[in-house]
DNA sequence: TTGTATGCGTTATCAC
DNA sequence: GTGATAACGCATACAA
């Protein structure tokens, strides 16, 4: 059924390691056969075995992605299907393919990581994700396997490679912006506090107001979950507040979506009322009511250069480690009221 | 460096092939032995090459995934990461892997198609669109590769095994909705209308009016791209007519959410002035303002059924073509003013 | 019940 | 320049 490089060695009347030459472009190899090698391959249609050079070579030319558990709730967020087009860009253009990990809970990844690593199915790893004592990062970090995270490390920082924002000086940024537009009293809508992106956003967010000489108000900051309905408690807490807030750093658009729709049930009108600046910069900030300032934290780019290091570590493995930041920028849409 | 079956043969003190049959949990081995290779295999950290696995038994135990040219727009759509998702899900259960295409031109596409089926990357392959005369399905069609399409195919529906919804009986539940709740004014508001969907749907709406003895205009149907600024001009369209319309069906949500912003800027509440049923029912719609009724197609378990029946068709080659109706439900919600 | 030998389709190391 | 030949790690038909 199959044609293999034994076919086309006796159609062309040479042996399959020349063949093989052919393929790989060998230049010892004189054009004549090259050119006759060639016409074999055409003639039978064939097309190299990928599995069977990846066990020849020990090298598949496959990235392994592995999402966070729940991938249901966080698939909801537009933020990984841009970073995984990003991957995709950066891993097509070194003519790596990619491989998803599937599994939901905790134990069913570590286990699709182990299959992928151990199985030898992928040369290297893309952590979406960066959590408190992961165990798939030790285990790739005991292993000496490749490995790069998208956000940063909560350990070890010197000794894995990741890519991320700058979300320290993104949200001071934002924050600032704020009050240079007269707001005063700026609230801080978080995620998951125990994100690295949560507390760099929000010292951030906190020394922008220092370096302001504004007061820093511990109410001021509520924490919520990403999605949904995620910016309502927060919006309630916040409001029932003796001085409400007039502005608002919400971490990310959805729940800035959400964020927006409370509001709007409350009889609040943003930005007359109550201005805000989101993260993520994602679709939905663009076609929401009204258009919400964001910062637009690059995710394509965030997950091109996480593929494209990656495969540099795969290519180069001494390497040492190393810490590639994305630039963000402030976009400025409707939601802000301006001085 | 990495342990192999003849490493775990030694330390037991069996042949290889014995390991091997030990792995593969082969009755014929005895208890004795099988516990004696397993001690051998968790003191050496065995796993076992999946590669050489797949080499010799010429089977990947991977599916492969190939998305629509131009994924950057079309990943804006929560509809992928959704069926993604259900996709992920089903081929999990069945200890099946997955492959993504990396590349967006449809020439980019089509070669990474010939690299995952001609390199045996992958056991089958799910297309994630349904085109016409698309190269890429006449290939697998032509090469008997076993693929499975989400989505209704345009061509020999017979002999080519998809999962759908009954995109027509849906749309037509969604105008007789619209129409008992006293609407008789219903434009349609359709996507890309070389898309089978916007057909089936186009004609479900037809077909509505025509039962309930309602005249079908033409100038009610306006077909507009799916994302973002989809809605607008279609619903400039629409209500700078003599009579406009009070009621919309629209093929998919956030193209109604693009609808929903044009209505808020020409002043037109909904549903006071006019009503809106879209379709899929994702995030968009249940968080948008005011909430999206929508017609949930099941997205889930469109990707599910996917892999589930494109995975049985690996595993059985000579079972005929099928055609998988992933049942849908109206999900009713504010954006309609019932009588 | 277990071992031996061979093949899966390449690449790579020798030779010539 | 090109051709044998031995890996790569596993599965399996055939022996024993």
């Amino acid at each position: 059924m199959s044609v293999t490089i034994k076919d086309v060695a006796i159609l062309a009347n040479v042996a399959p390691s020349t063949v093989s030459r052919v393929i790989a472009n060998n230049p010892r190899i004189s054009e004549k056969t090259k050119v006759r090698v060639r016409q074999a391959m055409a003639d039978l249609g064939y097309h190299p075995n990928i599995i069977a050079r990846s066990l020849a070579n020990k090298s598949t030319k496959a990235i392994g992605l592995v999402m966070p558990s729940s991938t249901d709730k966080v698939f909801q967020n537009p933020f990984f299907p841009e970073i995984i087009r990003g991957i995709s860009g950066g891993a097509h253009e070194k003519k790596y393919s990619i491989h998803m990990s599937t599994g939901q809970e905790e134990e069913e990844i570590f286990e699709a990581v182990t299959h992928m690593v151990g199985g030898r199915l992928v040369d290297g790893i893309v952590l979406l994700y960066s959590r408190l004592d992961d165990p798939v990062q030790n285990y790739l970090k005991n292993n000496k396997f490749p490995f790069i995270v998208v956000g940063k490390p909560h350990k070890y920082e010197q000794q894995i490679t990741y890519v991320d924002n700058d979300n320290y000086t993104a949200s001071k940024d934002a924050t600032e912006y704020l009050i240079k537009n007269g707001h005063q009293l700026i609230a801080f809508v978080g995620g998951d506090p125990n994100l690295v992106v949560t507390a760099d956003r929000l010292l951030g967010y906190q020394d922008a107001l220092k370096e302001s000489n504004l007061p820093y108000h511990q109410e001021y900051v509520v924490h919520e979950e990403f999605l949904r309905e995620g910016g309502k408690e927060a919006v309630n807490e916040l409001f029932s507040l003796a001085n409400p807030p007039t502005a608002l750093v919400v971490t990310d658009d959805v729940m800035a979506f959400g964020v927006l729709n409370t509001l709007d049930q409350m009889g609040l009108v943003v930005p007359d009322d109550v201005s805000v600046f989101s993260f993520n910069n994602v679709l939905l900030s663009e076609i929401s009511r009204p258009p919400l300032s964001s910062v637009d934290i690059n995710i394509y780019r965030l997950g091109y250069e996480a593929a494209k290091n990656l495969i540099q570590k795969i290519e180069n493995p001494d390497e040492p480690a190393k810490r590639i930041i994305i630039p963000h920028e402030l976009i400025v849409r409707q939601s802000i009221r301006k001085k």
